[in-house]
DNA sequence: CGGGAGATGGGCT
DNA sequence: GCCCATCTCCCGA
């Protein structure tokens, strides 16, 4: 079943939570590829490390907009990341989703990603999964509840299934506990 | 295995 | 000019 807007109309860090155990899927003219939903991450109108903390501009911008909606932005000259806004229109928050546990179109996932021999490598970060799905830039703006790009209910988890800690690879606002994975799930980016 | 350097370009001070 | 929500390769253990 695919989550529609009262799924995303939550606080964010509720969403980001929420999110593990639900299913990623991508609909590309090359075929269908999905993966479980195993670590996130939360970020808010008022953390340093949140790309809306110092306002709207033209990269942004769709964070400011209604929750459900796909944020992608570029990075280190070469990845892109995936991000669903949350927050209501006018608040810039949004969840990074960080990794993904492959399930479907791995096949096509591997041939995307040639040089990564194990299924362990494929989708354990938030640019990999970006590439191993095929989600190109131009979706940067769409509605999870219609088009390409979904996510599907998954099992509900239990609250001691899911680990809290501080998120990676920034520098600004390092510790603040805005990182979620499933408790000893072997597809997420880093212990 | 784990750590460190390099790739590579948009965005913002 | 410097920073950056990253990844891969290569090295040493």
């Amino acid at each position: 079943m695919r989550l529609t807007s009262d799924f995303f109309d939550h606080s964010t860090i509720q969403v980001a939570k929420n999110f593990l155990g639900t299913f990623l899927v991508h609909d590309s003219p090359q075929g269908k590829t999905m993966g479980r939903i195993v670590e996130t991450e939360a970020y808010l109108s008022d953390d340093a490390a949140c790309h809306a903390s110092r306002g709207e501009t033209k990269r942004n911008k769709v964070m400011f907009g209604p929750p459900g909606h796909a944020y992608i932005y570029f990075i280190y000259g070469m990845y892109y990341c995936l991000n669903v806004v949350t927050a209501d229109k006018g608040i810039g928050e949004a969840v990074l989703i960080r990794a993904i546990e492959p399930v479907e179109g791995i096949e096509l996932m591997k041939k995307r990603r040639p040089k990564v021999s194990s299924l362990h490598q494929l989708c354990n970060g938030p640019a990999k999964l970006v590439l191993a799905m095929g989600i190109p830039y131009s979706l940067n703006g769409v509605s999870f509840s219609k088009g390409p790009l979904k996510i599907l209910l998954g099992d509900q988890l239990l609250k001691n299934q899911i680990v809290t800690t501080t998120r990676i690879g920034i520098s600004q606002a390092a510790h603040l506990p805005l990182r979620f994975y499933i408790k000893d799930n072997s597809f997420i980016s880093k212990r």
